[in-house]
DNA sequence: TGGGCTGTTGAGAATGGCTCTCAGAATGGT
DNA sequence: ACCATTCTGAGAGCCATTCTCAACAGCCCA
């Protein structure tokens, strides 16, 4: 009895005449089951205990055909680890405040300018970006009292 | 007979209270030759002629004290490999070519929209940001035929 | 100027994330 | 159901990076 969710995961796998298993519905599951990234490592263990036959292997690639076909994103972590993260629609960029960690989507729509500015002015075809902002949120801003603008 | 490139390189590298030795001169100077980014393997085997005894560590830790102190840049490369560029002043922002490896400054004044839109939408007060774009530089771009626009 | 404290280096081994290999198993079109 | 094709499991292999540690070299201070 499939559920509606796995429903829609089985069809995006299957999207680009990819074979559908039951490992890479596993791993889709999840992945997109959290709603923050996890490395390859994290998602294996996590997964391990009710497929202990699953391969590590397996989640690589499950994760990489993912990544292929747009279902997820990968991220870059300190020490030279991937970490990937379930992506419903296009993906966005993220504000991270330094006080209280917690993370934001960021407005995609503010950086069309700055996409098409980098096509026009510099003749540049963006392929990726890598894109953090890191500063106070709104509610530390208020907490610490900071009155400063934007530089 | 130091030149004037090398003495203001003398200064950054001991500006943090760190040593100042021929191993982070040569790597520092190596770095700051080229435009492009450079990883660790590649700028130790372009060094490696002329000073046969550095060894590849080496070249790693002088790179990591020079990202430390704002003298470089680390940037992402495919295979999990780092890549540096060396850094004139305080935190630009780069357009880095996947397919040759050079790197454009990006035009900044197209970033303000963004931080204003980030303080307006978000109520964020950006510290500091990481923002680097990866993809097809026009000369690249015109070699490889491609005539896609920007997303 | 000459210790000496301490940061730095060289060399190679160790680490660890990721990929490859390949035989066997599973998938999906016909 | 058949079969070409794709996937998987298991572990070995790969390779960028980091660690270890003894020897060495800057730099501070008298």
């Amino acid at each position: 009895m499939p559920t509606k969710h796995a429903q829609r995961l089985a069809t995006r796998i299957t999207s680009r005449g990819r074979r559908l298993t039951d490992q890479r519905l596993i791993v889709a599951e999840a992945l997109a089951a959290g709603k923050e990234a996890v490395s390859a490592q994290e998602l294996y263990e996590r997964v391990r205990s009710r497929n202990p036959r699953l391969a590590l292997a397996t989640v690589y690639r499950a994760l990489e055909a993912q990544v292929e076909s747009g279902m997820a994103r990968r991220l870059e972590r300190r020490g030279h680890v991937s970490a990937y993260i379930a992506c419903d629609v296009e993906h966005h960029h993220h504000l991270v405040c330094v006080r209280c960690q917690k993370v934001e989507d960021l407005d995609e729509t503010i950086l069309k300018p700055v996409l098409r500015g980098i096509n026009d002015r510099h003749g540049f075809a963006v392929e990726h970006e890598r894109l953090d902002f890191y500063g106070l949120c709104a509610a530390c801003r208020r907490a610490a009292g900071s009155t400063d603008s934007v530089r």
